[in-house]
DNA sequence: TAAGATAAGAGGGACAT
DNA sequence: ATGTCAGTCTTATCTTA
């Protein structure tokens, strides 16, 4: 998806690249991020009735989600005195519906309380990180299937769900890491992994290695990096993977790292702690990771 | 003020018991 | 299941350029 934007660095009309799945919008010459907020604009483009009115694409109606408790489809009973075909209701039918009605509400109470309260939160989690549709909706059918396994029962439904939203953006591969989760979430992070061990195990969900590259490419855009840098940065990366240095290693702290590097090489000038910070590493392992990479590699 | 060094401690994976 | 071990990362503090 593409729209035309003025980057407020290249000061130019410049095409500018809408990435969905990471939620970032990039401009193309440039590189920089102008946002990593996007919301999912995109029409409706399903067909719902076969006619004239199909041609005017407009959205006909809520759209189903499993972000929601009842995937946004529900039926209630109705309190009418009539059947379907307009006759009037005998007493004993008037109660038996007035029985129906009453366990049909208790039981989409208690069974979808949990989904309810996860999915409402799910909202919330999802306006503060920026995240596209597509992991919301990852999250909210592993989170279901994690519900359905029992997975949720006696323990924090956020924890839960957190651990969901982690493996959903793991899954998809878009880098956000679990310290992220944690901050937004506000909660512990042994919480979130115990849960998330519990799902990967229970729900046998096979997690892609993390993209280091895509590591690279997020802390690059978020401190504004140049695309000599980047690519510099992306050599370096490849020559660390094919000599194994990188096994083992937290991904974004190696990312920063190779960042940090690439930039002193460019003759950048940029602190170890800019680095740390976006990455959300300390500084000692920036070092660490240098020492090792400069004991190794011959950069230049 | 940024970078480097060092030490103590936490958490998790591999492995053996 | 539980304990141990090597390795990684974090936190905190001090020194150096």
């Amino acid at each position: 998806m593409q729209n035309s934007t003025v980057c407020s660095m290249c000061k130019e009309d410049q095409t500018i690249i809408t990435d969905l799945l990471t939620g970032e919008i990039v401009c193309s010459k440039c590189g920089l991020v102008i946002s990593d907020k996007i919301q999912d604009t995109r029409q409706e483009w399903r067909d719902f009735v076969n006619s004239e009115e199909a041609k005017d694409r407009r959205r006909t109606g809520m759209p189903t989600s499993l972000a929601r408790h009842d995937m946004g489809l529900y039926t209630m009973i109705g309190r009418g005195r009539k059947d379907a075909r307009g006759q009037v209701l005998d007493a004993s039918m008037r109660s038996t519906m007035g029985r129906l009605r009453t366990w049909d509400l208790r039981t989409q109470a208690s069974a979808n309380r949990n989904l309810r309260t996860a999915f409402n939160q799910l909202n919330i989690l999802k306006d503060k990180l920026g995240l596209p549709d597509a992991i919301i909706e990852k999250t909210a059918y592993i989170y279901r299937k994690a519900h359905e396994r029992g997975l949720v029962r006696g323990r924090q439904t956020a924890a839960a769900l957190a651990a969901a939203l982690y493996l959903a953006c793991r899954q998809e591969g878009t880098p956000r890491t679990l310290k992220e989760i944690c901050l937004i979430s506000n909660l512990k992070r042994k919480a979130i992994s115990r849960e998330y061990r519990d799902m990967v195990i229970e729900l046998d969900i096979r997690i892609p290695t993390v993209d280091p590259t895509k590591c690279i490419a997020r802390i690059a855009n978020q401190i504004n990096l140049n695309q000599k840098i980047k690519q510099k940065a992306i050599n370096i990366m490849n020559a660390a993977t094919k000599s194994e240095l990188s096994a083992g290693k937290s991904p974004m702290g190696l990312a920063a790292s190779i960042l940090y590097l690439s930039c002193l090489i460019n003759g950048g000038s940029i602190s170890q702690t800019v680095f740390a910070q976006t990455a959300g590493v300390t500084e000692v392992t920036i070092r660490n990771i240098c020492r090792n990479l400069r004991n190794h590699l011959d950069l230049s």
